[in-house]
RNA sequence: UGGCCCAUGGUGUAACUGGCAACACGUCUGGUUUUGGUCCAGAAGAGUCUAGGUUCGAGCCCUAGUGGGCCAACCA
């Protein structure tokens, strides 16, 4: 049974049959890509779909690979998906391919054309397309519609042989030229290619098409519910009518049912699309970091909790939608505001030199390592007389709203001491090179004093300049400026590219990040959630900015 | 010169057989806070595309219209 609060549109489906002749034993649910790419943020949902519906009605997934097309299928996609599936944390009953079927499929083929339910056309695809007709006209039937039984047998052997020429014949089923459905004029059900499988090699030189594949793939598969996305909804008829042909009713028939996909604003995720970026060199590969594709967003540092949540929380419907990558942000901070690890990183570094502070000292000071998480523990951090701070962290003056270091005012530099801006040094431009700062020795942090007490409006996170690791930092940014990219009907999408999608910056780091490791993920304080990226190195950390945190003090100072 | 699907705050979803339109994100207040984060408290924002109909009562049912989407690959 599912959880009673607020079902969606399937669940309600899959309640109603089980008041009817579905038992809970029943239920069976499939994802099945075609390996033929990577997964993105697309199939995710469809996955927690499927893979959801597996867990509340404790009914097995399979995982089946829908390999009809070998011009375009490879090992390589197969592996990709089976690693980003398992990623995201789900297990399949079974792992099955469309191509375990083949002979099967075979086998029904020929039972239907003895029934004079199918017949090969011996035309060329050009004449074929034309005789379709429209989705306002009627098609005209094929020559070879009725031509005898026996000889649609002895082509359709032939074709399986390899005896004749790719495009020379097709098996096409035998339904009606005129039906409103485009899908029902006698539709394909097998063409001719002689290019090796990933899998079958080159046992096979008939392929069958996805039509009259995926339905009695469900059904030898026992799929209860087979879902789909809305744009195959014109197949259901189809799906029903081939599967009318094999049905044998002491056994469940599957159903399938449409959903709509779900799009994500400011990016594309068409197969087309995304291989432009890669091979223009407008992302790094599949896996960049701006990258839509689940590997993408792995690199970027998503959770697969954060994942699985945002597609359980967008639900699912029949409407065309656009969900704001909003959304998905919030669902990453939430999770790694639990468990990321709270570190000290200056992005844009500006020296403070804190004059009354002794020329050879240094203290480690104790900082807490997640204040969601007392588990955590705590970290030492390096103070010296030279520390760096944000850039932006400094003005000369500036009103009561900037909560920051200013000429004559304090902040509380975290884990620290309370410091004041004395005064600064600038360069011939006249930008500031140095700031002067006194501290108060007794307002450290921790320490139980009076002064360490003292609220100061304003808390600055630094390092020591002395102890500073540089590192690599790649901040990301939306890859596109427009929230629907690719639904322009004049414009392109590659015109919508933001130009600061990315930004590499060196930064200096609190000497604690040496100890990560790739993928590792840590909070930036007061800027955002970082990942170890994988191009790191021995000498040098890479990190990538997953998400910034939020920001209100952004929209105030743009505002005023 | 068709057939089918869809229409609920800015976004995404809810509302069991008709019964005060709910939740999340986002936005805005205020409080807490050694992160302008988190957390807490609160607010604004739709009267459910339009017009009819059925009904004591319609977001839910019916009809028409409007708007959006899908359908003419030997792709899936």
């Amino acid at each position: 049974m599912a959880k009673e609060d607020s079902l969606n549109f399937i669940e309600h489906i899959i309640e109603d049959d089980l008041k009817g002749s579905y038992t809970p034993a029943s239920l069976r649910f499939r994802f099945p890509p075609e390996p033929n790419g990577y997964l993105h943020i697309g199939h995710a949902s469809s996955i927690c779909l499927n893979f959801g519906l597996g867990e509340t009605y404790n009914a097995p997934v399979n995982l089946r690979f829908d390999d009809t097309n070998p011009a375009k299928e490879e090992q390589e996609f197969v592996d990709a998906i089976k690693r980003d599936i398992s990623w995201l944390g789900f297990e399949w009953a079974e792992e099955r391919y469309a191509s375990d079927y083949f002979q099967q499929l075979y086998d029904w083929a020929v039972q239907l054309i003895k029934d004079d339910k199918a017949y090969v056309d011996s035309q060329s695809s050009i004449l074929i397309a034309e005789q379709k007709g429209t989705p306002n006209e009627p098609g005209v039937e094929s020559p070879f519609r009725n031509r005898p039984v026996e000889e649609s047998l002895a082509l359709f052997e032939q074709m399986k042989n390899g005896e004749v020429g790719e495009g020379s014949h097709v098996l096409r089923a035998k339904i009606d030229m005129a039906s409103g459905n485009m899908l029902m004029r006698d539709p394909v059900m097998y063409r001719v290619l002689h290019k090796p499988h990933h899998r079958t090699g080159t046992d096979w030189k008939i392929f069958p098409m996805y039509d009259w594949t995926h339905g009695e793939s469900d059904y030898i598969e026992q799929v209860s519910h087979s879902l789909c996305t809305l744009e195959f909804l014109p197949h259901r008829e189809l799906y029903d009518w081939f599967l009318d042909q094999v049905y044998d009713p002491k056994k469940l028939r599957p159903k399938q049912r449409e959903f709509a996909r779900r799009n994500l604003s400011h990016t594309v995720v068409s197969k087309r699309k995304l291989l432009k970026l890669v091979e223009e060199g407008v992302v790094s590969g599949w896996d960049d970091p701006r990258m839509p594709t689940i590997s993408g967003l792995r690199r970027r540092g998503y959770t697969p909790e954060s994942i699985r949540n945002f597609a359980d929380s967008i639900g699912v419907g029949k409407r065309e939608n656009l969900i704001d990558v909003s959304h998905l942000e919030f669902n990453v901070r939430e999770d790694l505001n639990k468990r990321a690890p709270r570190v000290m990183t200056v992005l844009d570094p500006l020296k403070v030199v804190i004059t009354n502070y002794p020329e050879d000292k240094e203290e480690w000071l104790t900082a807490e390592n997640n204040p969601e998480d007392e588990a955590a523990g705590d970290r030492e951090v390096p103070f010296s007389r030279e520390i760096y701070i944000e850039q932006e962290d400094f003005r000369e003056e500036a009103n009561r709203k900037f909560f920051r270091l200013k000429l004559g005012k304090e902040v509380r530099l975290k884990n620290a001491y309370i410091i004041q801006a004395d005064s600064v040094e600038k360069d011939a431009d006249g930008n500031v090179t140095t700031v002067y700062c006194t501290y108060d020795e007794e307002s450290r942090s921790g320490s139980g004093t009076e002064a360490s007490q003292r609220k100061v409006k304003g808390t600055l996170h630094w390092v020591s300049a002395k102890h500073a690791l540089p590192v690599e930092v790649r901040l990301y940014d939306r890859l596109f400026t427009d929230p629907a990219p690719d639904a322009h009907k004049e414009k392109d999408f590659m015109e919508f590219i933001n130009p600061d999608s990315l930004e590499v910056i060196t930064a200096y780091a609190e000497p604690s990040l040496a100890d990560l490791k790739v993928e590792d993920k840590v909070q930036f304080q007061r800027l955002g959630y970082f990942t170890v990226d994988r191009d790191s190195s021995e000498e040098k950390k890479v990190f990538n900015r997953t998400v910034p945190l939020r920001d209100s003090w952004a929209k105030l100072d743009t505002n005023s």
